[in-house]
DNA sequence: ATTGTAATTTTGTACTACAAATCAATATTG
DNA sequence: CAATATTGATTTGTAGTACAAAATTACAAT
């Protein structure tokens, strides 16, 4: 046996923590949908036999994450959330560990590397002309700004014509930037036989979806090195 | 001048949702870290001018978030949230929008495709083991399981060391499993000319990261195929 | 110097009260 | 009779009080 194990500490649950997971598994079970009318606060405080200040601090949480609207008489009803909701407002990049921080400016580059097959299923004509207008208001000259590249960068996610995607991608940008910034005070950043934007738009357009996951690769060969 | 845009609900914020906005604010601008410790409720209801019923409501969505956290007499302090404990909560398919349960079922394919890169990036002779031992203990009579599937591709992530990417797959799973079952009640699904687990893992121990990109794809060519 | 004890502070829970919103039912009016 | 106005009741949103539990601090005792 593990004396370690038996110092565990004891959880210190709430009520209003285990409101708060009694309704969601309730909600659950009973295959509740967008728009069914919910018990009241008070018929709930009942229920549970809990004051019903212990039941608004958990509804708090689920109205904080959409999973239920309430509004004066109305009473409550099941909502529809925002998948990417929670994850938005704990994106502080003063308060997530570093190893979390590394683990999404990783999965940045998995995403970018990984999207060309729904890229080159769903791209048009129109996305194309309109990504050679972003690179034409580019100059050649400097290296691309921040927000350049994002432009371009978030033009292709939104070919893929998945929402919640380029959404994620989105939310993960200014942690990515945070990440490589930091990296960019201590380590010179290199980068020979670069791929630029111009080349993968011509890729897109005469390509094979494996021409752009290699290039892609190359475009983002600093990124991929503070990997390591 | 839209006339449909100027009949957009008004917001109806609370005042629990100003205290919770403005308290985030005031992390984030003040470059609070985990462990700083925090403003008491009382001085916070003051200082915002608002019940400490309300300053609770608010902070019990940090809490739950994992922003905060609270020791009775000790006060509150900063704390490390879990970057996907958000994302969680509202993984109920009932409730997402058909919509959002396409995107994620996109995702992962995103995900399994683009994964390749750090998976030859890090995989060790222990991984590749691990690995024939799992394709060994599962049946090559019938098809893979829902949970001998499960255990082999979360083993892939693994392998990534991205803990946060394993974990988020690990979520996605059940979404993604309900969105194929739904599709497979009404569509025959065929596969010919399959690439299974023991391809992969063959693939992974004499291929190239191409080779393998080109084999997860066909072996996921019957999700592939729902996307259409 | 360590242990025990009491005072105090802060969060957690409960309860009451009331304003605002709105639903339901009834009364009123054209 | 139909449409509108009024009234009453109900439910959420906010405020405030009260007290238990926990833990910090200070002090007392051995």
């Amino acid at each position: 046996m593990n004396s370690k194990q038996s110092l565990t500490p004891l959880d210190n649950i709430s009520l209003t923590d285990r409101v708060e997971n009694n309704l969601r598994a309730y909600f659950l079970e009973n295959a509740f949908k967008p728009g069914d009318s919910l018990p009241g606060e008070n018929e709930i405080a009942e229920k549970l036999n809990v004051s019903r200040n212990v039941v608004r601090e958990a509804l708090s949480r689920l109205r904080m994450l959409g999973i239920i609207e309430s509004r004066t008489r109305r009473g409550m009803i099941m909502a529809r959330p925002d998948i990417l909701g929670g994850l938005e407002r704990v994106l502080n990049p003063f308060i997530l560990g570093k190893d979390t921080l590394k683990d999404i400016f990783e999965m940045r580059l998995i995403l970018e590397i990984g999207m060309a097959e729904f890229l080159f299923l769903r791209k048009t004509d129109k996305d194309i002309e309109e990504l050679e207008v972003i690179i034409k208001n580019q100059s050649s000259i400097h290296e691309p700004t921040i927000e350049e590249e994002i432009e371009f960068h978030t033009k292709l996610y939104d070919m893929t014509g998945n929402e919640t995607f380029t959404r994620f991608q989105v939310l993960l940008i200014p942690l990515f930037n945070h990440v490589f910034s930091l990296y960019k005070k201590n380590n010179k950043v290199h980068q020979s036989n670069h791929i630029y934007h111009k080349d993968l738009v011509n890729i897109l357009k005469s390509g094979t979806v494996e021409d752009f996951r290699l290039a892609m690769k190359k475009h983002l060969a600093p990124y991929f090195k503070i990997t390591d």
